[in-house]
DNA sequence: TTGTTCGTACGAATTTTTTCCTACCTTAGG
DNA sequence: CCTAAGGTAGGAAAAAATTCGTACGAACAA
């Protein structure tokens, strides 16, 4: 009666494929490792052939085995994940505090002026929810 | 020449070690470990002891060793610690777009009205500085 | 002085994560 | 048909992270 663990925890190599399969969409074994190399580390391709296929079995990812080439893609929605993963990340690091968190960001990065405004039109958006 | 590694890059566990000295202060592993047990998960006094060994070894902690009780803290400031991590987050979430990552926490996280305004305030004071 | 308690150090075992070797299958070209 | 190129599967090795047993020292109460 008590199925559904939190299938979500990705270690840090599955959350580097992960983060190619959300940029590129589903994609083969032979793409993920090129993609890797390039944009992350050399790694060997069967590497991350087992990489993909443990993930596979964990039901981190899922694949269409119809054709003999593989196509790889997350078992869960892009935005669930994140904001999985997201919320983790304010709970551990700024004790649930989305205002914090933002505090240090903007103090961060210096948004740029388009962006100020993006966020600016999401806050009224918001305030006037309430 | 080239010192200096990336020391900041704690695994998961150093992570829950590091939040509770950030949060208490600097302390003994009696009570980190405390700490752990009441608000993460059950561990040995040994392991908890064993871990914070590494990290100082590592240069992740230090120690104060003029009592017999050690007393440890962070070898990093922690605002310096979270910002890396941040920015890291937001790297890799959100191809280092802190809007993007806003978008999805005000999404998510639904911040309360008084929130909301401490948003706008520092909104605004970034938005004069341009 | 003695024994109990609470501390550190060390080393090893265990578990988890990461890496890659080897075997074998399928397809396309010659 | 044969071979080369490019797939998958599986198992084992290696590396990293985590856990804990054991030894031993210092402090202190009896």
């Amino acid at each position: 009666m008590k199925e559904n663990k939190r299938n979500i925890d990705p270690t840090r190599s599955e959350l580097e494929i992960l983060q190619v399969l959300w940029e590129f969409g589903p994609s083969t074994v032979r793409i993920v490792n090129d993609k890797l190399n390039e944009q992350k580390r050399e790694v060997n391709y069967t590497t991350t052939l087992k990489l993909m296929q443990i993930m596979t079995e964990k039901g981190i990812l899922q694949r269409d085995e119809s054709t003999m080439k593989h196509v790889y893609s997350p078992a869960e929605e892009e935005q669930k994940t994140k904001s999985f993963l997201l919320n983790r990340f304010v709970d551990n690091m700024y004790n649930g505090s989305a205002s914090r968190l933002l505090m240090q960001l903007l103090g961060n990065k210096r948004p740029s002026k388009k962006e100020l405004d993006e966020i600016k039109k999401m806050i009224d958006k918001l305030d006037k929810e309430k």
